[in-house]
DNA sequence: GCATGGGGTTGGAACGCTGCAACCCGCGTC
DNA sequence: GACGCGGGTTGCAGCGTTCCAACCCCATGC
């Protein structure tokens, strides 16, 4: 390792190299044109040589705030939320903001201290990415004290921008029916969010229209066992048993994927006998081997306008009552449904 | 939304409410034992009213550096990465670090300013995931002014944690020889980093051992066309040839999910025609859909003693030249590799 | 010759906190 | 009664910036 240099060099050692004030190399660094040309030159070249980099913090500290926002999202694992994640960053980077991040899996206290965290470092705003979570508790945390933005996800006091679940819960409703599958089910996670609810409801409405009564099943893959209403079940009497559903609306493509492969092993052939579709459309479910039906979001849509509704918060463009924002779904019809038995 | 609060309470807010010097109200927060009981309470009780949150930026510019650590990654829509990001957060927060996070796609461009930023947020150190990019560059930004590990991956200036790459890449060669293959060929990027290079030497190597000297092929998946010596070609020629691989080591899960993909769109039968195996072991790997043979890392082995070997350096505990530490991996035999043809 | 103006530069206060030296005060000691 | 002691508390300097009012100086105008 290159040994450690001293300490970074301050905006006064390169004001006292070139036997200028403090405040004309401030001007320098944040590129003012009020410095006269050839002090400039010298300043630029005192900073090259003393590898001056202007310390953030201080900056941050004066404004009273952190050119930083927050991002808190539930589970890395899911490749929809890390694809997520991922243009997020992005987004955020290139409008000049750094990203502090925090996965919680769901558990409260990491949720907590991640809040307490993001607000200690005073970021600029904070998004909530997928996430599941005590609502109310995260409320009381950031409500009022820091612009908040729900990706993917929806919460009454701060600005949401998600897909129009519901409709996506018809659709799907609605391309299962027209299959001709009477026998329908929806598997959600056992502590449902709010995404989930309403693209069941959507699914129970369209289902409802054509006169079909869906079973709802609970199930936190991979290692949970599914219940329905709270009692447990054996995936052999919902697959192949007295409530054989044939065909199954996954709240999410990370929950239809280790459904095709509880499937897989119960000997229980997609899509012949059985029709899943998922949520999300992540990269992987265009596989062959996965070859899965599901509700595409669109993702850059939804970073885009999340990170756009934050930053007009953050700088006051945006004020007044929170607002849902919504962009549309398609569903991919792909290899993992097919006509009804 | 809850309505903004003006601007948040600060030490002194604290204190004149109490009736008492900063200091004191300083040392409260800091948890010092030099303050009587009662005024404690009362400070405590100030506090809560207030509902004051110490400010970060104000401790972290006067101690001269943040509590915080960088983890700069490649891409994080390799599963692999995500996961190990999302271990890797959990790690330093644990140790009461914020994570400032940033994906840098292999695009340099991105990565000098991730670098930058961290640098100028005053981050108490710096990992790097999984980098691939220009390490010169890297080294000529970072090198000397922070302390820096590399995890699952290796640089000669800075503490690295990986595994033993080139044991991996053995033992795969090794696993196909036994299965009869000759034919043999290394699937990666086609800009290699140092692990990739390991991998490959060990394939090369063992595959020596037994008179065979396996093709490599470039790709970057899922949308490079894959290439030998630089030359392009096609992957009927590889899988069904004049170069009929049989099997063949991909640098990755991700790139071996794909070439999977790649082969069943042929109709190349994995693994009766064709045997693949991968590096990593993903989560997704597992899944009978995918059944990968794959060499495993020991994810949270590789997390654990990275952070170690960073806060070890960040408070001086070690000193001194870089150390490699390697962590081994194991071969998970699967259904994508059979007996040879 | 004096006021006016404006480009360029500077000094100093402030941001919210910490660390240190100083201080205060009641008590025990000689 | 002077002194030392030590627990509890305070004042102040300083961290590296930014921002603003003030300033200097030279050119211009009348």
């Amino acid at each position: 390792m290159i040994e450690r240099g001293s300490r970074p060099a301050t905006l006064v050692d390169v004001a006292r190299l070139v036997g200028v004030s403090a405040s004309t190399v401030s001007n320098v660094v944040r590129g003012s044109n009020v410095v006269a040309a050839p002090t400039r030159r010298r300043v630029l070249a005192a900073i090259e040589e003393l590898d001056y980099r202007p310390n953030a913090l201080a900056r941050q500290l004066l404004q009273g705030r952190a050119t930083t926002v927050g991002i808190i999202a539930r589970d890395l694992r899911n490749p929809f939320i890390a694809e997520m994640a991922s243009l997020l960053e992005r987004e955020v980077a290139r409008l000049g903001f750094a990203a502090m991040f925090c996965a919680t899996d769901g558990d409260p206290e990491r949720e907590d201290q991640a809040i307490g965290l993001m607000l200690d470092n005073r970021v600029s705003g904070l998004v909530f990415l997928s996430l599941l979570g005590r609502p109310s508790l995260i409320a009381a945390k950031v409500g009022g004290r820091l612009p908040a933005v729900f990706v993917a996800a929806e919460e009454p006091w701060a600005d949401s921008v998600t897909v129009d679940e519901h409709r996506g819960g018809e659709i799907v409703a609605r391309h299962l029916v027209g299959l001709g599958h009477r026998r329908l089910a929806f598997l959600g996670p056992q502590q449902p969010d709010r995404a989930d609810m309403r693209r069941l409801e959507g699914f129970l409405r369209a289902a409802g229209d054509s006169g079909l009564k869906p079973t709802v099943i609970a199930w936190d893959p991979p290692d949970g066992s599914p219940s329905i209403d709270g009692n447990p079940v054996d995936w052999v009497e919902i697959l192949a048993g007295p409530i054989p559903a044939t065909g199954i609306f996954a709240a999410n493509d990370f929950a239809a994927i280790d459904l095709i492969d509880v499937a897989d092993t119960l000997g229980v052939h997609v899509p012949q006998a059985l029709s899943i579709v998922g949520f999300d459309d992540v990269d992987m479910a265009r596989l062959r081997r996965i070859n899965l039906t599901t509700v595409s979001q669109p993702r850059d849509a939804l970073v885009r306008l999340g990170v756009e509704a934050l930053l007009g918060r953050i700088d006051g463009r945006i004020v007044g009552e929170p607002r849902v924002t919504l962009a549309s779904v398609s569903l991919k019809v792909r290899g993992s449904t097919a006509p009804a038995p």
